[in-house]
DNA sequence: AATGAATGAGGTTTCATTCAT
DNA sequence: GATGAATGAAACCTCATTCAT
């Protein structure tokens, strides 16, 4: 059952994530926000306290979005396809929410940083998706000798980021497969 | 010969690295810069204008410093040997300028983004280090079909960056060089 | 038979008393005040329609104790002790309901004041009380000539409140009884 | 010599002692406070970093400014007559600074309260410009026996402030001569 | 070449009050 | 009889920039 203010929370999320993709995070007003959701500035204060408050928990809220969507691919068959699965939703996400994803790589390696304690577990959590399924591939004899696992995850999350943002800024004509091949085929450092 | 001028720009330089390692370039005000510098507040707009002409500056001057450490290592007779050196180089300048790697990584894919005008020329700078030095790997015959290479190269940069500040972050007890193959791992998937 | 909403209103009361010791009633909140009284906001607003209503109701519930008090002091047959009581009971309400008494002496002389207007008839209250008690001592001819009663009656008020505030604050290692004693030396001045 | 700072805050301090008188401390507004003195708001800032600053501030110059008053009455030949020139500089003091000794009075004896801290001290030195004055009547052998110094001194104060602010709200009609006889009336119990 | 007091537009935050439940 | 989410006016505060010295 969601309650009112959990709906209220939700569209201020909503709106924030959304406008997030065209302005950034940083530099976006209250006021803005709060307008974007159809809801007062005041609103925002009482549900989250600060905007920082509202910053955290859309951090929380936003990797929780890229974790379940990432998870939803972990289940396949084939550990191989899987992977290449999750890379692909994981381009997917940050087309679609590319301000957020800006943040998390403005902040994920930023310390001591003002959410860098907040991102740290959050990061971790994506990152044992990826491990986890690395470790399928793995098991299934795909991966060449000598690679390490929880190395090569945090490595694949690192570059998935930051490959996507590069594609959205520098390069937004080119096709999500296309970009996502060339990440593929940088995989198969790891992958065979 | 430095000139008083000289002297002070490079204490505002050092000044505003270290401040913007941990807040951010958006989070920080010319004030902070001005007092870690031990400078007047209008000695900053004396020597730079404006507080986006001290970043743009910075910026200039940090991805300089980069892209000369890297261009020293283009030049070896093995193409291969060059590309897992410039790697090797790109790790270093990271371990050594954190808090500046850390603001690459920030602004480069912020859009709008207040600097993001001044480092898309300097991203070139370094992106075409890389493509020709993929451009020499390839004209040796050592890249897979299909490759297109400026893609690479965008792709390798950021890569880079975000591999390495994950190193110096999360995982400060690994050496470099372990670090380093573990990158050259992942160029498997690109040369042969 | 209290009711349940007079429960809730004494509960209203201890809460706002212990709170505005300390933050005074201006910096009050209506929400610390709910929540100190374990109620939420909306309860306040049911029961006293606005914050002004709690506090109004609450100076008229304290000063009513108050006069209370004093009045049961001022049916002595010798009009000086009686006097002497009154001072002493006035003491000893101070010493009871310190935090009432900070709010009174910060408000009775705040003008515009959001609660001037209601504490300036309480004032006359306390002050009518003094002043009956001081035209019995003059009647008794035990009073200097040339003493005005409705000024000594303010002045003996305000004096009482200060005197025994400064006593609780800075010097509560001093008995009730010297204290009394100091007041009393003071009132030599005004009997005989 | 006197800085431009130095006369910046001077003039903050004066416009706010000026509004203070007709609209109270608290609910003063820091633009009025800028406009009144004609200093832009961010001035306030630049010179006392916050509301509760300046207002920190205030109170130590308000204080000061009592305390000279005071001095300049206890240098007479007759310490009685030195002593009924002090209340009534203190009178002519809260007469003319109205809002800065409700203030004080609001505060004084608020505890924990925002301004006890600073208060505590300031209030030590102007208790302590009375208890001189005392020990010089004690001196000339002109105080009854029994009468504690420090004790008579601290009542002195605070019913001095309290008297004097009942006279401006309450009865504004009388004259400044006869309150200061009410209060030396008082003093009788005290001096002979 | 450098200073630092002053500025004010533009942001963040507070809080008494309302109202649907 | 009570609740608590929502409101928005009005306050506080920040900070890049200017300029007289």
């Amino acid at each position: 059952m969601t309650s009112r203010a959990d709906r209220t929370k939700q569209r201020l999320f909503e709106a924030t994530l959304k406008l997030a993709s065209s302005r950034g995070l940083v530099g976006l007003t209250v006021d803005e926000i709060a307008a974007e959701a159809g809801v007062a500035k005041g609103t925002v204060y009482y549900n989250f306290g600060s905007k920082d408050g509202l910053i955290e928990a859309l951090l929380r809220y936003g990797v929780g979005q890229l974790a379940g969507r990432l998870r939803a691919h972990t289940g396949k068959p084939d550990p191989v396809a899987g992977l290449e699965s999750l890379v692909d939703e994981g381009l997917a996400f940050v087309a679609e929410y590319r301000g957020f994803s800006q943040i998390l790589v403005s902040e994920m390696w930023r310390t001591p940083g003002q959410w860098h304690e907040t991102l740290t577990p959050l990061r971790e959590e994506i990152v044992s998706i990826v491990k986890d399924q690395l470790q399928r591939v793995s098991d299934a004899g795909r991966l060449p000798e000598g690679v390490l696992i929880p190395t090569a995850a945090a490595g694949l999350f690192g570059t998935l980021l930051v490959v996507a943002l590069d594609w959205q800024v520098f390069q937004p004509q080119r096709a999500r497969a296309e970009v996502r091949d060339g990440v593929l085929l940088l995989l198969r450092g790891f992958t065979r």
